[in-house]
RNA sequence: GCGAGAGUGGUGAAAUUGGUAUACACGCUAGAUUUAGGAUCUAGUGCCGCAAGGCGUGGGGGUUCAAGUCCCCCCUUUCGUACCA
C-alpha cells in the first residue's frame, strides 16, 4: 500500500465529517468529560503557524481523551468584532460584516482541512446576533449589580484608532494594535468594575496548581495588591483632610512634604492663591501635555511646584509643604502622597532637588545608624524606629502594624488594602462591535434596554469609518429610541464594547450553542465546565485571562456557574519564528504558510514535524530542515508497518506472559510497554518530541523476521498505531481500517501499560570509583550490596583503580549506581 | 530598576527530578548500492590526545560518595512590568 497523503487525508477528513465523530454529546458525564479549549480564532482568513501549532496540541490532546474513553468537548469558532477587521474593511472598501463573513467561511475550511477534531456543530460566532445578545445581557446582568457604571475621567485614547483603549490594551505607552503614541483624554466612559473582584482573582491563583508560575506571577503583579494605611494629614488652617495611602506607616515621623498628582481633585480644594495659584495651574497644563511615555520614564529628575500651603502631619504636628508633582500617580491611592526623603528614592530625589530637609527615622538595626550628610540615596529597606516618639525601636512588619493601629485608635486613619489593577474601561468609539444596550433619557438617565427586547442590533450602515466618536451616534434610526422606563424621547448609548468583554464568556457558549431563551443552560454548563486544559499563547496573560476568570466569577456569584474558576490547567504554547528567530509576519516578508506545507508534505507529515522540533512551551524557529527526519519515520518507517500485519486479530486488552513469548519478542513486549508509558507521561506534559522519539526506537527496534508469534507481531503494531493516532490521525485511522476495523481509531482503547513487563529482573548499572564511571555491571534488580560487590570487583577495570588502595567506602544504590571511593 | 524564565555537541533537543550527560533527530564524514537523486543502507560523529588517559552542561565558588539538576556570587539572554509611595 502506497502512502498517498493527498487520497488519505481527503478520504477520512470526509469521513469524520459524515460520522460526526467528533460531536460531543449533549448529555457528558461529569464525571468522565475532558473540555479541550483552544483560543478562538480572529478571522483573518489565513491559517498562520502559530494558529496550526495551537490547534494541533488541542487536538492531540483531544484525540487521546476521547481514546480514553472521555466525553470530549472540543469545539471552535470566531472573536469576529474589532479593529483589524474594520482596518481590513476600510482597505478593501467593503463592509466589514462582508469581510468577515467571507473570512470565517475560508478560516473554516481551512481549518477543516487541517483535520483538526473541533465539534464545527457547536461553532459560534461573537460578532452575530444570537450571540452577541447573549453578550449584551452580560452587560445588563453587570448593570443590575452596580458592576458595569459610566463615569467621566481621563482614558487612555488612541489617536490612530480614535478610540479608548483599556490599560490591558496599552504596551509601553503605545497603542497594542497600531502602534501610536496613546494619550490621555477627558471622556465619559462605561466601566466593568473588576477591581471588586480584585481580592479573589489575586487569591484564587492559589487553587490553580496546573497554570504556569509565570502567568500567575504576572496575574498578580498586575492586580498589584498591596497592603498599607491611608492616613489623613490635615490642611494648615482649615478643616480639609488630606488623605494618603503608605505601605510604609513606619517612615511617617520623616513626612518633610508632601506631593500632590497634577490630576488630583483634592488640588481643587485647596483654595490656592496668587502667585501659587498660577504656577500650579501652568505645572498642570504643562504636566497634561506630557506623554505617558515621557511621564511614566523612571528618573531622578522629578520636577513639581510648591503650593504654598502646609499640612499638618497627625503623629507630631509638624508643618510640611504641600507640592505638586507629576511622579504621582492620580489614579493610585489617594493621588497624594507623604514624601519621605530619606526612606524613599523618588522623595529623595525630589527633596535633593528643592532643597527640602531629609530626616532620618528609619536605621539598618540598632548599631548602625544612618547620617544624613553622608546618604547620598534613600535608605528603603525595613530597619528599626527612631526620631519616632513613642515608636522609637520598633521594627519592620510590627512597626508598621503599631503604627496604623494608633492613627485607628485616634480616628485619622487606617489599615488598607490597595491595588494597581483599574476598572475595565469597555467602551470604544468604533462601528464594529457589540452594541451597548443602553439608553439615554433625559428624564430617568441611564436605562438599560428590556432583557427581552435584546439584542440591540448592530445596524448595517455605510459610513462606519472612524471619527473620534462612534459612527453609530451619527445614525438617527438606530439613536432615536423611546425610553425603556418613561417612554419619553431618548437616545441609544452610541458606543460598541471592547472585543474582549466578547471572549470573556465564550467559553460557556459552547457548550450550550443554540439555546435562544439564556445564554446557556446551567445543568448543560454544569456537565462540562470547568474547561480542562486550555491552550493558547502567552500574549493574553494580563488581559483576557483574567477577564474571563472575572466574568467566571461574577456568573457564579448570580449561580450560572458552580466553579470559581474556569480552567483547571492553562497551558501556553510558544511562538513559531522563522529560522533567524524573528516573528514571522507579513511585513517581514518571512511568513510560512501551513497550508502550503501541508499540501506538499502532508497534514500528518506537517504536524509530527510541528511537535517533534521542540517541546510544545518553547519557541520554534522554523525551517524546512524541520520536517526531513519526520517525514523519513513517517513514510519510510511507521506507515509501512502495515505491511508486516498478519490478520490474527489479536486482544488489544490482554498482557503477555513472559512464557509465551521468545526472548527477543519478549524484549519487545518491554520495550512496547516502556514507550506506552513514556507517551502517556509525554501527553500528560504535553512534550510531544518525547512521545516521538519514543516511537521512532520502538518502531527501530520492530524486526519483523524475529517474531514468530503473529498474534504479538500484530498486537504489537496495532498498539503502535493507536500510541501515534492523536499525532498522525488520518495515517493511523487509514491502517487501522485497512487492518479490518469497523469504528474509528479514535473510538478504540487507549493503550495501557503492563506494570509487570517493565519490572525487569536485570539491570545495568555504572559502577564510578571517586565519582568517575569506570564500568558497567549487570546485576539482578533485587541485588544486595555484598552480591554487588562480588560482580563489580570481578570487573578488570575496577580492579585496575582499587588494586592496592584503601577502600573507604561502597555506596550502592538498588537499581541506580555503585560507587567506591579509594583514597588517593 | 524590579519580577519571572532560560543558557547542555555544528543544529533542534533528551536526561526516570541528586545516580552511567548528550536519548531521538538534523547536519557532517567515510563506505555500499544506484544511470541519476533533495533516494536507500552501513559505520562514525562532545572536546583534547597516537594511546593510556584527561576535560566537558554560560563563568567562579560551595554542599555531597555522586551536581545539568541543590546553595551563593557573577555574565549573557528572553519575557513581563514600569515612578504603584
Amino acid at each position: 500500500m502506497k502512502y498517498d497523503f493527498k487520497e488519505i487525508e481527503t478520504k477520512w477528513q470526509k469521513k469524520w465529517d459524515e460520522t460526526s465523530l467528533y460531536q460531543a454529546p449533549d448529555n457528558a458525564d461529569p464525571n468522565n468529560k475532558f473540555y479541550m479549549l483552544v483560543m478562538f480564532a480572529y478571522p483573518s482568513g489565513d491559517i498562520h503557524m502559530g494558529h496550526f501549532r495551537n490547534y494541533i496540541i488541542g487536538d492531540a490532546i483531544a484525540r487521546q481523551q476521547m481514546m480514553l474513553g472521555k466525553d470530549v468537548l472540543h469545539p471552535f469558532g470566531w472573536d469576529a468584532f474589532g479593529l483589524p477587521a474594520e482596518r481590513a474593511a476600510i482597505q478593501r472598501d467593503i463592509h466589514p460584516a462582508d469581510w468577515t463573513t467571507k473570512n470565517i467561511g475560508i478560516s473554516r475550511s481551512t481549518l477543516q482541512k487541517v483535520g483538526i477534531s473541533f465539534d464545527w456543530s457547536r461553532e459560534i460566532a461573537s460578532c452575530f446576533p444570537d450571540y452577541y445578545k447573549w453578550t449584551q445581557w452580560m452587560f445588563i446582568q453587570l448593570y443590575k449589580k452596580g458592576l458595569a457604571y459610566r463615569k467621566r475621567g481621563f482614558v487612555n485614547w488612541c489617536p490612530e484608532d480614535k478610540t479608548v483603549l483599556a490599560n490591558e490594551q496599552v504596551k509601553d505607552g503605545k497603542c497594542e494594535r497600531c502602534g501610536t503614541e496613546v494619550v490621555k483624554k477627558d471622556q465619559n466612559q462605561w466601566y466593568f468594575k473588576i477591581t471588586d473582584y480584585a481580592d479573589r482573582l489575586v487569591d484564587d491563583l492559589d487553587t490553580l496548581p496546573d497554570w504556569p508560575d509565570n502567568v500567575k506571577t504576572m496575574q498578580r503583579e498586575w492586580i498589584g495588591r498591596s497592603y498599607g494605611a491611608e492616613i489623613n494629614f490635615s490642611l494648615e488652617n482649615s478643616d480639609l483632610k488630606i488623605p494618603i495611602y503608605t505601605t510604609r506607616p513606619d517612615t511617617i515621623f520623616g513626612v518633610t512634604f508632601m506631593a500632590i498628582a497634577p490630576e488630583a481633585e483634592i488640588l481643587d480644594s485647596l483654595n490656592l492663591e496668587g502667585e501659587y495659584k498660577a504656577k500650579v495651574e501652568d505645572y498642570k497644563k504643562k504636566a497634561m501635555t506630557r506623554s505617558d511615555i515621557e511621564r511614566s520614564a523612571v528618573t531622578d529628575d522629578k520636577d513639581g511646584v510648591f503650593t504654598g500651603k502646609y499640612a499638618i502631619n497627625p503623629y507630631n504636628g509638624e508643618k510640611v509643604e504641600l507640592w505638586v508633582a507629576d511622579y504621582v500617580l492620580a489614579g493610585y491611592g489617594t493621588g497624594v502622597v507623604m514624601a519621605v526623603p530619606a526612606h524613599d528614592s523618588r522623595d529623595f530625589a525630589f527633596a535633593k532637588k528643592y532643597n527640602i530637609p531629609i530626616k532620618v527615622v528609619i536605621h539598618p538595626d540598632k548599631d548602625t545608624p544612618l547620617d544624613v550628610n553622608k546618604m547620598t540615596e534613600a535608605y528603603t529597606d525595613y530597619g528599626v524606629m527612631v526620631n519616632s516618639g513613642q515608636f522609637d525601636g520598633l521594627i519592620g512588619k510590627i512597626a508598621i502594624i503599631q503604627v496604623t493601629d494608633f492613627a485607628e485608635q485616634e480616628e485619622f486613619g487606617c489599615h488598607k488594602v490597595n491595588f494597581k489593577l483599574k476598572d475595565w474601561s469597555i467602551s470604544r468609539q468604533r462601528y464594529w462591535g457589540c452594541p451597548i444596550p443602553i439608553v439615554h433619557c433625559k428624564k430617568c438617565g441611564t436605562v438599560p434596554v428590556a432583557e427581552e427586547n435584546l439584542p440591540v442590533e448592530l445596524p448595517k450602515v455605510k459610513d462606519f469609518k472612524p471619527k473620534g466618536r462612534s459612527p453609530l451616534a451619527d445614525v438617527p434610526e438606530y439613536m432615536n429610541v423611546k425610553c425603556p422606563n418613561c417612554g419619553g424621547e431618548a437616545v441609544r448609548d452610541s458606543d460598541t464594547m471592547d472585543t474582549f468583554v466578547c471572549s470573556s464568556w465564550y467559553f460557556l457558549r459552547y457548550i450550550d450553542p443554540k439555546n435562544d431563551s439564556v445564554p446557556f443552560d446551567k445543568e448543560k454548563v454544569a456537565q462540562y465546565m470547568p474547561i480542562d486544559l486550555y491552550v493558547g499563547g502567552i500574549t493574553h496573560a494580563t488581559g483576557h485571562l483574567i477577564y474571563f476568570r472575572f466574568f467566571q466569577k461574577f456568573l457564579k456569584d448570580l449561580g450560572w456557574v458552580k466553579d470559581d474558576e474556569p480552567a483547571k490547567r492553562l497551558f501556553n504554547h510558544g511562538m513559531v519564528c522563522d529560522s533567524n528567530g524573528e516573528v514571522m509576519s507579513k511585513s517581514k516578508g518571512n511568513v510560512v504558510s501551513p497550508i502550503g506545507l501541508m499540501e506538499e508534505r502532508g497534514v500528518d507529515v506537517s504536524r509530527l514535524a510541528m511537535f517533534f522540533t521542540a517541546p510544545s512551551d518553547k519557541e520554534v524557529l522554523w525551517s524546512s530542515d524541520s520536517v526531513t527526519g519526520v517525514e523519513k519515520f513517517a513514510i519510510n518507517k511507521l506507515f509501512p508497518l502495515n505491511e508486516k500485519l498478519r490478520n490474527s486479530n489479536p486482544d488489544l486488552k490482554y498482557y503477555f506472559k513472559r512464557e509465551e513469548l521468545s526472548e527477543f519478542e519478549y524484549s519487545l513486549y518491554i520495550k512496547l510497554n516502556q514507550v506506552i508509558k513514556q507517551v502517556s507521561d509525554s501527553f500528560d506534559k504535553l512534550q510531544f518530541n518525547t512521545a516521538i522519539s519514543a516511537l521512532m526506537e520502538l518502531v527501530r527496534d520492530y524486526d519483523s523476521d524475529k517474531i514468530k508469534n503473529d498474534s504479538f507481531n500484530d498486537y504489537l503494531i496495532l498498539k503502535t498505531f493507536q500510541l501515534s493516532a492523536p499525532l498522525v490521525p488520518h495515517l493511523a485511522e487509514e491502517i487501522w481500517a485497512f487492518a479490518g476495523f469497523e469504528g474509528s481509531i479514535f473510538k478504540s482503547n487507549w493503550p495501557i501499560c503492563d506494570e509487570s513487563a517493565i519490572i525487569k529482573d536485570s539491570i545495568v548499572i555504572g559502577v564510578q570509583i571517586n565519582g568517575k564511571l569506570r564500568d558497567e555491571i549487570e546485576i539482578p534488580i533485587d541485588c544486595d550490596q555484598k552480591r554487588a560487590e562480588e560482580v563489580a570487583f570481578m570487573s578488570d577495570k575496577v580492579k585496575k583503580y582499587t588494586d592496592g588502595k584503601e577502600i573507604l567506602k561502597i555506596i550502592f544504590v538498588k537499581g541506580r549506581i555503585f560507587n567506591i571511593v579509594v583514597k588517593g
